[in-house]
Formats: C-alpha cells, structure tokens, sequence
DNA sequence: TTAAACTTTCAAAAATAATTGAAACATATT
DNA sequence: AATATGTTTCAATTATTTTTGAAAGTTTAA
C-alpha cells in the first residue's frame, strides 16, 4: 500500500468510526485529515482533499474547536487560517471524555436523579423504579469519576498498575 | 413528580442517550422502558407505551437480544411472548463493552495496523503519518484492554482500589 | 473608502436513517 | 387440514441529519 492510499484508508475509517458514536462523518474525517498532517492545513486544502463545500469545512471546523481538538494558527505573512490537530492522545482522549461529560452525562445525571426521587408508593412496580433508577444514578456516577480519574491520571503510577495488570 | 410522569421521562432521556452514541433512538426507549419494569413485557404493550410499529418494535428487539442485553420470556399458558432486560447494570457494562469491542474496535484496530505499517518513504510527511499512526495504534489497543479489564474485574480489589482512589 | 481575500451563516436541497404496515411466515389449537 | 394467534420481513414512506452554495459578514491593505 502506497503513502496516499494509507491516508486515504486511515480518514475513511476514523469517519466511519465518527459516524458511528456521535460525531458526524465529516467532522471526524477533517479530524482525521489534520491529526496526520504533519502541518498547518488551510480550509482550501480540506475541501480539496475530502471533497467537501467551504459551508460544510467551515461549520465542522467550528465544532472540532468547540471541542477543544482542533486549533486555528496564522502563518506569519499568510492571509489565511491554517488548522491543526490536538495530535497528544492522552491530552486529547482527556478532551473528548470531558467534553462528553459536560454534554451528556452531566445531564443526563441531572434526569436521573429528579426520577429516582419521586416518591415510591407502595406498589412494586413504583418501587422497581425507584430502586433500578438509584441504581443507574449511582453506576453513571461512578463510572464518570472513574472516566475522570483515569484521563487525569494518565502517566502516573496508578495507570502503569493498572498496565500490569493487563498482562 | 408521580410515576408515570417519572417513568416517561426517563425513558424519553434514555432514548435521547442512545441515540447521542450509534444506538438508535427507540432501541434505547425500548430498553429503558425493559429495564424498569418489574416483569416481563409484551411486543404489544412496548407498541402502546412507546407508540410504535409492530414492525418496528420487532426489529429493535431483534436488535437488542443480539448485542445480548434483552432476553426472549415465554410465560407458561401464554402464546405470546414477553421481553426482560438485563438489569444488572455491571453485567450490562459487560455486554455493552464487548460488543462494541467486537464490532468497531476490532476492525478499527486491523486497518490501524494495516496504514501504519506502509513502508515509509524519507519525506517528512510520510515519517509522521507513520509515526501518528503507530501512536494511534498502541493507544487503540491500551484503552481496549483497559475497558476489557476493568469490566472483567469488576467487584475485585483492583476496582475497589480505584474507586478508594476517587475518595 | 474601496476593493480584495477570506470566513461564516443559513435556507433550500440532498443524502441517510428510521418507521410503517401489510404480506409472508410460524406455530399452536380445534 | 383449516383456523387462530402471533412474529418477521422488507419495499415504500416519512423523518432526521447533513451538505451545499450563494449572500452577508469580516478583516486587511492600498
């Protein structure tokens, strides 16, 4: 396989894989594009390569940035804006956990935790709910600290016992 | 808030979550709905509370009994048959991790390895795509066996080690 | 201040995904 | 074997999401 089919293959896949938890196609292939450039690319060379409208380049651009993946440089000299990838994993896996956080979990928390307080009456189906509800609120809760945890404790000795573990 | 209110809130979130990740909206109202009631219920009454389709409700059914997370039931005199989820929410995580393992980041992994092992010509831009590559790879493949580990080892020390971590 | 270079916005169009409903398919009952 | 009860399938329809492209907006430079 030569260079630009390999690059090719690689943004196809990272897209699909986008498409596939909640973030659209195409703002995953610019993510994509970029974390393998290994320079500033200019809004003309995205649409160029992935064959995309300047309208469509520039509104998913704007979301990579409000995901905090995604920056905007100047090159000295140059009129236009350039882009680059957050291209460190760790730090960019701690983006994407946190911003999910913020955006889903977090509310969903909140939901969760208004249903699990209702008063149970004495029917056991009332009483299910309650319970199963108590429940899902404290598992989501754990599981977002845990998530929270372990981006922000990436390097240290905790994760390398946890490597270890894994054999 | 009283309980019907209650329990439709919380299926209607439910089935906002899922579609936020490549779950489609109804198979996760669908499962919510399974998840708090007390006992098993009948293609007909999820058609009711859900106002859906015959047809629709079959298929998302078929969808969750094969990623393993709702069970078939036949009540004894019935003809009809009934649907349970699995309520038990480490378990759940269990499942869920696994088969999205199986399905996405298992091939993710294959083309991952198949472009980062392109024989890398000495420009510069080749050198990196390689290099990005082969990180995306090794850190693909660590978060994999993370996920798989830590919902195998589920109520054993190591998990209670982290959680006192969390304070 | 005007023009040139570039970006953003957003209504309309296109593409994609989900849903319906009725026919085909199963299985149990008489 | 005929009927009744229930489920699955899938082509057509409907709903949702994404994309386009041109007008409006911005910034820099002459």
């Amino acid at each position: 396989m030569e260079f630009k089919e390999a690059k090719n293959k690689f943004v196809q896949t990272w897209g699909a894989l986008g498409s596939q938890w909640g973030i659209n196609k195409t703002m995953a292939k610019i993510h994509a594009l970029l974390m393998v450039s290994n320079e500033p690319v200019s809004m003309e060379d995205i649409m160029e390569e992935l064959q995309i409208s300047r309208g469509n380049a520039s509104m998913n651009l704007r979301s990579l940035m409000d995901w905090g993946i995604v920056y905007k440089e100047y090159k000295a000299g140059e009129r236009k804006e350039f882009f680059t990838a957050e291209k460190d994993l760790d730090e960019l896996a701690v983006k994407i956990s946190r911003e999910r956080s913020k955006r889903e979990i977090k509310p969903t928390l909140k939901i969760l935790k208004e249903v699990s307080t209702i008063e149970a009456k004495d029917s056991a189906e009332e009483k299910h709910f309650v319970d199963q509800t108590t429940k899902l609120y404290d598992f989501v809760l754990k599981a977002d600290n845990m998530l929270d945890k372990m981006t922000e404790f990436n390097d240290n000795w905790l994760g390398k016992l946890v490597m270890k573990m894994m054999k």
